[in-house]
DNA sequence: TTAAAAGAAGATATTTTTGTCTTTTAATGA
DNA sequence: TCATTAAAAGACAAAAATATCTTCTTTTAA
């Protein structure tokens, strides 16, 4: 469904939402946390970053966290500015033309559930999310 | 969702089960009528045929078809056999440990989705949906 | 002024996708 | 019967995409 760099960045995002009242939360400490490959996770951070998705402040005691702004977007966002909208969207069997006129074969059952899920990811946002997370103590 | 491995699969294996009746198809009419990479093709069908999914028959007109046998199998077993288990059952966040009593922030909503998918992929055969494909001019 | 952090560019590794070539099998025509 | 030929099967090579690592630069708090 999602590539490996998404799932990271879900959860990065994730982490960071839920230590958002600690101090800032460091490449190291998110790689460590998440047990992700460091520098991968770095350009992935950046990459959010850009987009204003995450805050980062630099220089010592620097790092990243969740701003106001930033918990209020949604992990749709996270997921649209990752791996782009066809994920959710694109055929199922891979086809160029498929539409609801033109559908494939899949195309109602498949697109039935993605949207359903889409729904979900963007009818929270990340900061309600993180609540849920640390209420029920779950994994990330 | 699915490799492209497996797209091409599902493509092929529904246009064999829609040409039943005519002559068996080769690599190189499915790799044309699919516009998939023929050799690509060819080795997905191989996997197939060995896993006695799809039909084959070497030679001069040759080629490969669905038996009555394949026909009855599922659009299921094609994915599994292709892509593995892990597409239905594995975390969508990419955790290693994620289940219904450890599950993940998304695990409830998106095995909803999944399930939906792989219970329509399961309860038509792969005949049924070749009449369908036909009766509703859907596109492969 | 120094050190800890993010930012940026690019190198390497791994996986997935696609292509080439040889071998095996079976039908067909001489 | 037997040579020819059309097709799948199989082994391997190349290309493309994805994931991971290295190195250097910039920023900024202490």
């Amino acid at each position: 469904m999602f590539s490996k760099t998404c799932q990271y960045a879900i959860r990065a995002v994730l982490y960071l939402a839920v230590h958002t009242s600690d101090k800032n939360a460091g490449v190291n400490e998110l790689a460590e946390a998440l047990n992700a490959p460091k520098h991968f996770l770095a350009k992935i951070l950046q990459q959010l970053s850009k987009h204003g998705l995450v805050s980062s402040i630099k220089g010592p005691n620097g790092g990243f966290f969740m701003g106001e702004k930033n918990l209020k977007a949604t992990l749709e966002d996270i997921i649209l500015c990752i791996d782009g909208p066809d994920v959710f969207t694109g055929c199922v069997m891979g086809l160029p033309q498929c539409s609801g006129e033109n559908p494939c074969p899949l195309h109602v059952q498949a697109n039935a559930y993605r949207q359903g899920l889409q729904f979900h990811l963007k009818y929270q946002s990340i900061g309600e999310m993180a609540v849920m997370v640390e209420r029920q103590g779950l994994n990330l």
